[in-house]
DNA sequence: CGCAGTCATGACAGCGCAGTCATACAGGCG
DNA sequence: CGCCTGTATGACTGCGCTGTCATGACTGCG
């Protein structure tokens, strides 16, 4: 007894069809359906036409666990993210997601809980034996050296070679220069320094973000004042402000990591009675949607979110299809800044309150 | 020739070990390496620490896709998203992920890109040919009557019975009552009315939360002012609240169908000259987490994504292991509303401009 | 016309697992 | 003591594809 196809049947589980069911339909091989789904060569127009009605008729869809057990490829990527709905690693997970479905794979993804040691190996871990063609680690936190010697392609966006492994590409979200460009805005504005408030410590974009804020100061040859650190959230913004507004009276410009705690910064300046911007400046970072309408719209920092996903997916799946060739550098993405009303230049001639 | 195993061998590509060879190491039959990995019964518990000692030792990683082709099942559920970093849908996905995995299934992720047409159906398309034992629907858009029509479970999150399917079921992220409770909030708060500005119409979320506002209005008989329409965006929210404040001289409370909106809405009005909460009283929806922060702090209602999450998971993986329980409903998830400084009595004496 | 080269197709094997069935032995019971 | 039930294991097969090789048919050219 035979199977009966999907469609046909009246009574029972409708069984999916096969390759041999649509071959047999259309009069030719299984071979030949198969090569028809491939896009291989050497099909004649015909055949390929008939093979494709077979298989609209019959509702014909491959079976991709015997095809990736035959062929050993999967044709998906796997994502190492977050889990947070953060804007910047939010952003980063559809621009993957994108990039990766136009590049003809499917996405696996794994959300490493924060906290949890070992995360980003076991995340892996678990991708490979899901199986996956090239794995990509999205913004991770540093959590030590991690290994990822891995025999599949595996493409770090966001961090540098803490994460070593044979055929690691990294490609950068280049945060210090974007971050530098904040800073200098604010340094040429006329602030003669320029505060900062860092995200957690652990993320690489936090300290890349610190790094460039440094790299700025130094550059102008401006002291650098103490970092106060938060953890990315409007609430840790909002108590660095006050700890600022506090213990220093000679802040004007503050550059905060993102822009959740540039909000709770203002928030926090402006309930000390300080004005934004006419008494200090204030600078964000990822141009989430409400920096435009917070009371003032934020100046702050794009990152090309898209931009560097596509770069980055380009590199990995070339990584996977051509393993021998030269591992290409990424390219930098461009730099924008979105000056807006939180920024403005120093009030000269304003009383210092403790003189 | 027989093939090398993993780590074994100096030179050549590293060939990934197979249950054989666990097997022949553990002095099993490959059959028994399965039962081990599989958890199955009649298992003694020598050979079982045996076999996990021999696959630790080769760095054994079972090939999902060959078990996959084996069993007909891949342990896998698909998740149809909007492919936007929106706070609310980004939220839920992560609680997908968590509860899956909790569940002990992988994730396969597909975005829709917002009008496309026929968007959902093809994504579902693409995740059954991908392989998947399940599907969720994610908060979806309006795309006309979709036939889920396929041989799995789908589990539809936030949108009624318009994506029929002999396998549906259906969670409610339930915000029509979140949105009721929202609007009572402002009409106890002494307001005659409530304004709405909703989210575009074409998604399911936008809709509940304008019934539930209708719903309340009605409820005290109110009367229900025309309904601006935004996009989500603050932009939007901007650009309704300055016709608000031009159009009518009498809004004295306005419900926001999201706090993006709300912020826009805030910054229209102060730019208006009008107060908030003194003149007009705010309510956004989401919470998300920069709206303790704004100024002024939003009142808004948060929504249970995680519970939500876990709890249409629960349903799902129930329908696919257990095809014949009762499809049980799901559970309303708790309303809570966030009440913070945006929102305040009408100011009763205050005189109205037009009169 | 004969032979090489390209194009088009099919036969067959095997990817690495899980399902099915057979087998073997232990203990309980009438 | 034979029989049955429960436990523990292995042999064999097949899931639905792709890779490899074989086989024709057709083309162009000396």
């Amino acid at each position: 007894m035979s199977r009966v196809g999907g469609q046909g049947g009246q009574g029972g589980t409708p069984v999916a069809p096969r390759a041999v069911d649509v071959a047999r339909l259309a009069g030719v091989s299984q071979k030949t359906v198969s090569r028809v789904f491939n896009g291989e060569r050497y099909v004649s127009e015909d055949v390929r036409r008939r093979v494709l009605e077979a298989a609209e008729e019959l509702g014909y869809r491959m079976n991709s666990a015997a095809r990736a057990l035959a062929s050993g490829r999967t044709r998906t990527i796997g994502v190492v993210a977050l889990g947070t709905a953060l804007y910047g690693p939010a952003s980063l997970l559809i621009g993957i997601e994108r990039a990766a479905r136009d590049a003809g794979y499917a996405l696996r993804v794994v959300n490493t809980l924060e906290g949890d040691p070992g995360g980003v190996a076991g995340a892996v871990e678990s991708l490979l034996e899901q199986g996956v063609d090239g794995v990509v680690v999205s913004e991770p936190i540093d959590e030590g050296a991690v290994s990822l010697d891995v025999e599949v392609p595996v493409l770090v966006l966001g961090a540098p070679a803490v994460f070593a492994g044979p055929r690691a590409v990294v490609a950068g979200v280049g945060a210090e220069s974007l971050a530098r460009a904040a800073t200098e805005h604010l340094l040429e504005l006329g602030h003669m320094t320029v505060h900062h408030i860092a995200g957690p410590q652990r993320w690489f974009a936090a300290r890349d973000r610190l790094a460039g804020w440094r790299a700025a100061l130094s550059a102008h040859g401006r002291e650098q004042p103490p970092v106060v650190e938060g953890d990315w959230s409007a609430a840790s913004g909002h108590a660095a402000g006050r700890a600022l507004a506090a213990a220093a009276d000679d802040v004007t410009a503050v550059f905060a990591a993102n822009d959740d705690m540039a909000i709770g910064l203002i928030r926090a300046l402006t309930e000390a009675g300080l004005r934004v911007p006419d008494d200090v400046s204030v600078v964000g970072f990822d141009d989430i949607p409400v920096s435009a309408y917070v009371t003032p719209p934020l100046t702050t920092v794009r990152q090309p979110f898209d931009a560097v996903a596509r770069d980055g997916l380009r590199l990995l799946v070339r990584a996977i299809e051509k393993p021998d060739a030269e591992p290409e550098p990424a390219t930098d993405p461009p730099v924008e800044l979105v000056v807006r009303a939180s920024t403005a230049p120093p009030a000269g001639s304003r009383p210092h309150a403790g003189d």
